[in-house]
DNA sequence: AAATAAATTTAGACAAAACTAAAAAAAATT
DNA sequence: AATTTTTTTTAGTTTTGTCTAAATTTATTT
């Protein structure tokens, strides 16, 4: 498999976890940043290739063999944000184009042996669950911070936006997977939360609230 | 650079540290297992971006900066396999293949601290040295064991074939980095060695002595 | 020094993965 | 239902890195 096979595998995946009655080819340009000819001409290459089912005008969906590369090659690149976190130190705003590399790194022992070295984690740095080698993944309840009830005691467990810009506003305010946050005011015309997070309190805007997992 | 323009300034820089009068289109489609023909037109494209300077029929040789891109890489590579040997637990026969994917991962951050995390080792597993961030190479003196008197003490401190097939047979021997080599006789006839190492008597041939770097 | 052999380069072609522009199909609107 | 808009596909081109076959240069041998 080539990289940018893999690439196309990846954006199936994650848009079909969201839409699941079949991908669009402009849906995947424009998560690729390229152009739906383009699309069309991989589709065919993966469909030849059994990766994907793809019918003329009506989309494409994984096969179960394109379903567990794909799977395998976001558990490599969650494995790797890990790794770049808690072993290099770096913050958790900079790791995904670093694991967007390494996640084309072709070595199953590889993996595993990271994986093992890692402690087997369940979540990267961002709150999303890591594949196991076989493809099952631990799925964990989990709502948005902004469908959640006033005054009751919730942990910080993901986020929804993982760009820079929203990873830095967190760490600015000093949020961060495992803080414990209470909503104790909703504001009702524009739904600006007051929030107690580790005991200081913080306004946030809706926006912010419909990019925060908490459980 | 892509990953084929780094494959070709690496291979370029390993031929002209034995051939440094400037490296043969063919020894370089030898090592890249490709044909003349398209080392001629790399060639080309390498002196166009200024890494190589080339003359029609007379050998290539690199240019300050495809020196020190060429070191980057080398860096690159010798880190990784420090990585997959020590925290991974591979041996050093089974790293040099990952460690040809790693190299070409590009991110300046990302090596400069898994150089840290490594701490800042001087030597890869094979004992090749591994250059800085700034391209400088700690030079030990070494000499082939084929070269070595008798009765006198020394370690073992790196391999000039790093192939599988030879460093299986080094741990076969129980024969690692460090261990302590004698040379107890020397037979006249087709040079093999009766060694003491680490304490324990080993006939070994002349193509081992040959291959092995002690100090 | 001429002839032969080896090494290297040129010319033209190909596959992968992208593109543009035009055609076709599907969806949305009137 | 007909028309317009949007989406998708096709057809033809481009770039990168490779190839083969032929031509050219350099090296070696007689």
């Amino acid at each position: 498999m080539t990289i940018s096979e893999e690439n196309y595998l990846k954006v199936i995946y994650h848009v079909s976890l969201v839409a699941p009655k079949g991908v669009s080819t402009n849906a995947i340009a424009g998560m690729l940043d390229t152009k739906a000819s383009s699309v069309t001409d991989m589709l065919k290459k993966l469909a030849d290739k059994n990766l994907v089912s793809y019918q003329k005008y009506q989309g494409v969906t994984l096969t179960d063999e394109g379903l567990h590369k794909a799977k395998m090659i976001v558990r490599k690149h969650r494995l790797w944000e890990v790794f770049l976190v808690e072993k290099l130190q770096f913050s958790w705003d900079e790791v995904h184009e670093i694991a967007e590399e390494l996640e084309h790194i072709q070595s199953e022992p590889l993996i595993d042996k990271l994986d093992a070295f890692l402690g087997f984690p369940a979540f990267d740095p961002h709150g999303d669950p890591i594949p196991n080698a076989k493809g099952v993944i631990n799925k964990v309840e989990k709502e948005l911070l902004s469908e959640a009830e006033l005054n009751q005691l919730y942990t910080c467990v993901g986020v929804k936006d993982s760009s820079t810009e929203f990873l830095q506003y967190l760490d600015k305010q000093q949020i961060a997977l495992g803080s414990t946050i209470k909503i104790l005011e909703k504001e009702p015309f524009d739904e600006t939360l007051l929030l107690e997070i580790d005991g200081k309190k913080l306004t946030i805007s809706n926006k912010i609230a419909t990019n925060l997992y908490i459980r």
